[in-house]
DNA sequence: ACCGCACCCTGAGCGC
DNA sequence: TGCGCTCAGGGTGCGG
């Protein structure tokens, strides 16, 4: 499921074959409900286009085009992005796309879960939008626009501060591992490193957000900007469906301390790592590293 | 203002 | 082999 860090590492490695490359046309699939613009209108208004910037809020991508309006993508949990000059998602195993030299890689097919294609007009690669559960997203912000998904955005994960979102915890009494999850709160934070930064920081998940100290709240960010930073560094964690663009597989999923570890050996103290459910979402933490 | 829950979707994994 | 069931969860929107 791509939180912060794999929308981090699309958003690296997609910038060089998406920035400053002429629209020259779009193709999309039919009218659902994840395109919050209608593909119509991002078939009208897309070609001629020049994308100029490449930014990410928190999970959410957004492409300044050379009119100033914006191209918002969100990946939801199985949306991906990327360009077809390599084989990509899914349609071989990893296994099997290692053992290919990258110039025997067949070019990647789009097939009916990929719902956007831009062509440039310099020729191929080209850009896709893949997303099989649909629960990603697609929007056009216009010029001078506000979009509200966009602004109840809390502080990207990364530039959150223990003593900017201490008082947010204190007015929350549900649960701190719901309040990491809150992406008005902050923005990027994902159930694998929720419960990753949590462990670290030595916390439990249930805890009230209300009762978590000033001290632990500043552990709690230090630990989130770690383990993030570590995981955009490693490429990401492939845990489910998330590829980079380039199809390869993140490297994160192997540094995982308790994430779908349940009943596994904590890696401090070799006691079996627990999973609850909190806010209908597995949690899963050590209940003697954590207090 | 805050909280918990139903819902959108499809594929994987499981038991029978 | 295949059917039907459950589970995965990011985000929105609703009722309490």
């Amino acid at each position: 499921m791509p939180e912060l860090p794999e929308v981090e590492v699309t958003r690296q490695r997609l910038a060089p074959v998406l920035l400053g490359r002429r629209i020259a046309a779009v193709e999309t699939t039919g009218d659902s409900y994840f395109f919050l613009t209608k593909p119509r209108t991002l078939r009208r208004e897309l070609p001629g286009r020049t994308p100029l910037a490449l930014d990410r809020h928190g999970k959410y991508l957004v492409v300044t085009l050379d009119n100033q309006a914006r191209l918002v993508f969100h990946l939801g949990m199985t949306g991906q992005l990327f360009s077809n000059g390599v084989m990509s998602p899914r349609l071989l195993s990893a296994a099997a796309r290692a053992s290919l030299a990258p110039e025997d890689q067949p070019a990647f097919r789009p097939d009916a879960h990929t719902h956007l294609r831009l062509r440039f007009s310099d020729g191929v690669p080209d850009l896709l939008f893949r997303d099989v559960r649909k629960f990603g997203k697609v929007f056009l912000v216009a010029v001078g626009e506000e979009n509200p998904r966009l602004a109840k955005l809390g502080v990207d994960a990364l530039r959150a501060t223990g003593e900017g979102v201490f008082p947010l915890f204190r007015r929350r009494r549900t649960a701190v591992k719901n309040v990491l999850l809150d992406q008005s709160v902050m923005a990027g934070v994902g159930n694998i490193y929720a419960d990753e930064a949590l462990f670290l920081a030595g916390v439990r998940p249930r805890r009230p957000a209300s009762r978590i100290t000033r001290v632990e709240c500043e552990r709690i960010v230090e630990a989130l900007h770690q383990v993030l930073q570590r995981s955009i560094e490693t490429g990401g964690s492939s845990i489910s469906d998330y590829l980079a663009p380039d199809g390869s597989d993140g490297g994160y999923q192997d540094e995982r301390q308790v994430y779908a570890r349940e009943g596994e050996a904590c890696r401090h103290c070799k006691a079996p790592v627990r999973r609850v459910v909190i806010g209908q979402r597995s949690a899963h933490f050590c209940a003697h590293c954590q207090h």
